[in-house]
DNA sequence: TGCTAATAGTAAGTATACTCATCAAATTAT
DNA sequence: ATAATTTGATGAGTATACTTACTATTAGCA
């Protein structure tokens, strides 16, 4: 267990700190084990939301996996300039624009998907099994309590 | 407990996806809670592992912390430019740039420490108080299960 | 000693992730 | 129906966080 040498606070024993460099790991695992795809967690996490809920638009695709409006732009562009996603506008409401997976979105979705699992267990490794599901519904509790502290609270239930 | 509807992998019952939006909730809660500093949890870090070890260099800070070089730089000037920390080259070793709290940093890390610890306690808060120590164990041991995984893997035994 | 290796730091490029400001379009209120 | 407000999306600005490439300096070795 972690060590709390001085006086004050020392950062290396804070669930923030903890928090950060586990996804930091988290992040660098994934990129690891789905390099040959070129894809970032929060593309797959766009693509794969996309698959589940189709003809969503940006605004709403933020809100599920849990960015603001202004940071899924940028996600949707790189997807949209790989081919992954197409966009277009709504007929009722002109400023919606309309997410679509296209083919080859579906085709990577599908190829990418055993390589995603295998980076969430090498994330879990050092957990025995039992305590895997005793850590996520850990994270759970915490994403969905503190729900509001962000500004763009998860629409999942 | 998180649903599964879809055939493919669905992203939100990833631990990768909770990691993911609960390093954003933790930052969220920490900059709420330290406002009026100024001051982000990666600052913070740097500071506080400036008053843990003094005198050290940038890469043995950016190994501290869980950083590379090339971004401990940016921290580092920000904190600079702010007072906060000062930087100068070593003797010994004209590569180095060896790092010391300013008396405003030492100043600064006094005061910023209870609303550093009350935002922690916000994080967990969603959580029972007898599995705080769990979930603390469980994600040490996720972070140094996985240490090879991340560029900067953190020194700290 | 002189050449090569390794090392510390920076710089450029990419990708989150936020804030605030802005714009256009839609909705609500008067 | 027009004015005021709200809303979806974008853009600028800041801060991680990574990669690869580069510079300067040091260390190792023939």
């Amino acid at each position: 267990m972690p060590n709390q040498q001085s006086k004050l606070l020392s950062f290396d024993i804070l669930p923030g700190h903890y928090i950060r460099r586990l996804q930091q790991i988290s992040v660098a695992i994934f990129l690891q084990e789905t390099a040959e795809f070129g894809i970032t967690p929060v593309q797959f996490a766009a693509l794969s939301a996309l698959e589940e809920f189709p003809n969503i638009d940006q605004k709403t695709l933020a809100n599920t996996i849990g960015l603001d409006t202004s940071t899924i732009g940028g996600v949707i562009n790189r997807l949209e300039l790989r081919d992954l996603v197409k966009r277009s506008l709504s007929d009722k409401d002109r400023r919606v624009h309309v997410l679509t997976l296209t083919l080859q979105g579906k085709i990577l979705l599908e190829e990418i998907s055993p390589h995603v699992l295998k980076a969430q267990q090498r994330i879990l490794s050092p957990l025995k099994k039992s305590q895997h599901e005793e850590l996520i519904h850990m994270l759970d509790s915490l994403v969905k309590g503190n729900n509001e502290a962000s500004r763009a609270p998860s629409l999942l239930k």
